[in-house]
DNA sequence: ATTCTTGGTTTCAAATAATGAAACTCGGTT
DNA sequence: AACCGAGTTTCATTATTTGAAACCAAGAAT
């Protein structure tokens, strides 16, 4: 076997039953947490009945069942304003979606993870908590094949090794070979497409932001619908968004400085 | 001393150093953490390397600092859907929004802490993130106090306790005793306003909202400021703040059961 | 150069907390 | 009345956490 996420300590294994938690997109019973968890029943019973206690799971005591809790809502509030590009990349991303007239999406890892940070949409502006958080596949949406792509060797392995490859649509990226080939002129061209790959109908240009060594740490993109515009007319946008993604990668570094101001 | 969040365990305790982090409201050395722990050195450290393996914190190697993790964004995602009123309680507070052409708050009881879960402002939408997880002084705000009023005795004496009476503004309520007497005066009227409590040139009404068995859940605010407004002009909203707050209740009582579709 | 500090990391035996098999409780069956 | 199944508690065993002390590296002071 890998080296799998191994447990460290007591509370590695808490924040497994939290992800376990997360992972039912719902409240969920004491004993369908059971049925897949590594853990026996008494051990188990006593993580949530911790977790729950701190306020990180709530627990519904009408319905039995256990579901995320507000605490993690708090917490988050700092995560996103301290670690996230979000905070920093708003006036960019805000400038160009006025430019533009269509949705921009911001990326970043988290742990091999695509993970959505903000999502500007034209029709309702900032949308973030209702989007934010959310995790994507990285093989099959811009973002990530971008952010894939711009990745270190190692990293990318990794990445890659533990990847499913889920068929989303006809154009999606069954294995890692062809996936591969892709990243490799992903990596030449500095720009990635999502045609349909993730969802019919939906496609996106994206661009990496760099640090000054060529580190990416996340990414931006444009996603329209093929009943507005192909990838054609997208393209028409690149320098634009190329820009974006560039000046969101050196405000990054300038910041962190005066984070405590 | 009082009953203390006294931890539950090792899981307790690392939550608690989570919280510290959370604090700081920047990234912050370890040498700043260990200042005011209660833990001694090798132990937080340990909590601190735990956690960033988890991904609840962020190492930022090049300056040494720690901030919070991504991995809460992501699990705060699935919070704020399932745990919090925002998701039902978005359309109406769009539609209350809409008529009225102010911005709305929305808040619920975080473990005695009034927390801000969503915003709609009139110029940019719904800006969740960048100010849902916030918390605010329960004493000062329209919500707040809205929420305090309607608590039960215990939780509210509770609340009361542990609060200490920070004077923002000349119209700050300054000790329990001046602020007691308004919770009854709200209790009775349904309704409680901010007279620049808060911040100089603030103003709000609150509404909140209740289970069918006048069980607080939350409250909802319209927020204008006084160059714009004054107290008489938000109560003429007042029905139509009550009738959304109703609804929201109602509504979240209904939810839940669907909640796995 | 050499010694002192300060901030961070590691050791290791003792103290503590987590573990899980089994037993128990409590509604709701059969 | 016996029987479930889901949830909760017990308690002796085991593994983890704990923290005093020692260590290390890199600046600052001598």
């Amino acid at each position: 076997m890998y080296d799998a996420p191994h447990a460290d300590g007591t509370v590695g294994k808490a924040m497994q039953v939290l992800d376990q938690v997360a992972s039912f997109q719902r409240p969920v019973r004491f004993s369908e947490l059971l049925a897949n968890s590594p853990f026996p029943k008494p051990t188990l019973y006593r993580f949530v009945q911790t977790l729950t206690n701190q306020g990180m799971l709530a627990f519904d005591a009408e319905r039995q069942t256990y579901s995320m809790g507000l605490r993690l809502v708090r917490l988050a509030h700092a995560a996103w304003r301290h670690s996230s590009l979000a905070s920093v990349a708003r006036p960019f991303i805000e400038a160009l979606a006025e430019k533009i007239g269509e949705s921009i999406h911001l990326a970043q890892i988290d742990n091999g993870h695509v993970l959505f940070v903000d999502k500007y949409r034209v029709t309702d502006k900032f949308d973030t908590l209702a989007q934010a958080g959310k995790i994507a596949p990285g093989y099959c949406t811009g973002v990530g094949k971008v952010i894939l792509a711009f990745m270190s060797e190692r990293a990318q392995n990794r990445a890659l090794e533990e990847q499913s490859f889920v068929a989303y649509t006809p154009n999606t990226h069954r294995d890692r070979t062809t996936l591969a080939a892709e990243l490799a002129t992903i990596r030449k061209a500095r720009v990635a497409y999502d045609r349909e790959e993730h969802e019919l109908g939906i496609i996106s240009i994206a661009c990496p932001i760099l640090t000054g060594q060529e580190q990416v740490v996340g990414a931006v993109s444009i996603a329209t619908s093929t009943n507005r515009y192909c990838i054609d007319d997208l393209n028409k946008h690149w320098p634009d968004l190329r820009d974006t993604a560039n000046s969101i990668g050196a405000q990054a570094e300038l910041w962190q400085v005066p984070t405590w101001g």
